[in-house]
DNA sequence: TTAACTATTGCAAATGATTCTCAATTAGAT
DNA sequence: ATCTAATTGAGAATCATTTGCAATAGTTAA
C-alpha cells in the first residue's frame, strides 16, 4: 500500500526509501521528524543508509507530495506524513511537543488579507509557540 | 535619538553599532534586511566592518529589543526596527516583495486555540506566501 | 533469467548561514 | 591622559543541508 505510493509518484522501490516511509508511517509518539532523527532510527535499526540519502529521499517525498516539510523557529527543518487535511501547529517551546490544530476562520481571514493586499495566496505558515500543559506545571512545582 | 537608545539598553556607542542603526532606521525601499544585505551596505559605504560584526550587533540589538527577527520560508533571518506594535507578513514569492498587516480576529484565535489546547502563549509567527499584484502580472503579458 | 542501462546510494568534500576564537583596538570611567 | 573591560575584524569552526562521483541496485527488454 505505501510502496505503490512510492510507483504512483514515480520513485523506483529501493529500500532506503520504504524503510524511511516506514519510519514515517509509525509515528508511534510523534508524527514530526528532523532528517537527523530519521537517520537515528535507521542507524539503530542497524540500517545502513547515509544521511544524505535521507536528506534525499525526504526532499523527493516532499515533492512528490507525500510529506510536508515544516520550519519551526530557527530549528532544522521537520517532515510529517501528508494525510491530506492541512492544519498548523503549535510548538512548546521547553520540551518540544507539537499539537496540530485548523481554524476555519483563521483561513478564512487569512485569504481575504492576501487578496486585500494583491497577493495570490499561495501558502502560508502559522506557528504558535509557548508552554504545554505538562511543562507549565513543571516550572510552577 | 537613536544613539540615546544604545546607551538606554546598555550598550556602548561604537561606529558599527551607531551605522548599523542608521542603515535600518533609513529603510527607503525596505524595512526588511538580511545580515548580508546590511553588511554589502556598509561595504558600499566603504565602511571596514566586518561580517561577524553584523550578525553580532543585529543579535544584540535583538535582545535588547530594538530589532525584530524574522524566518521567512527557508531563507536566511531578516531583521527590522521594532517600532512596536506587532505585525504578520506576506512574502511574494518571486520578488521578494514583504508586506505587513495585523488582523484582531487572528490574533484572538490563536489566543483561543493555544489556551484552548492548554498552551502558554509566548508568541507566534504567521507567514503568508503568494504573488504580488506586481508579479501576478508580469506572469500574464 | 540474464544482460544492460539508468537511477540511486554512500561517502566525503562543498556549501551557505551563522557563531566562535583570539589578538588588537577602543569606549568610557577615573 | 590612563586604564580596563567591552568590542571588533579576520578567519577558523560549526550546523544543517547539498553535491560530486564512483560503486551498486532496480528495471526493462530480450
Amino acid at each position: 500500500m505505501k510502496i505503490k505510493d512510492l510507483k504512483d509518484v514515480g520513485l523506483k522501490i529501493t529500500m532506503p526509501r520504504v524503510k524511511i516511509l516506514k519510519i514515517l508511517e509509525k509515528e508511534a509518539e510523534q508524527k514530526h521528524f528532523s532528517a537527523e532523527k530519521v537517520y537515528n532510527i535507521l542507524l539503530n535499526d542497524g540500517d545502513d543508509i547515509g544521511l544524505a540519502t535521507v536528506y534525499r529521499v525526504l526532499t523527493q517525498f516532499e515533492q512528490a507530495g507525500l510529506v510536508i516539510r515544516h520550519h519551526f523557529e530557527a530549528e532544522s527543518s521537520v517532515f510529517e506524513l501528508n494525510k491530506g487535511g492541512h492544519h498548523d501547529h503549535i510548538v512548546c517551546m521547553k520540551c518540544g511537543k507539537v499539537d496540530e490544530f485548523f481554524d476555519d476562520i483563521v483561513e478564512m481571514r487569512q485569504q481575504n488579507i492576501a487578496t486585500k493586499l494583491g497577493y495570490q495566496l499561495t501558502n502560508h505558515s502559522l506557528h504558535l509557540y509557548g508552554f504545554c500543559s505538562q511543562c507549565r506545571q513543571e516550572v510552577s512545582e
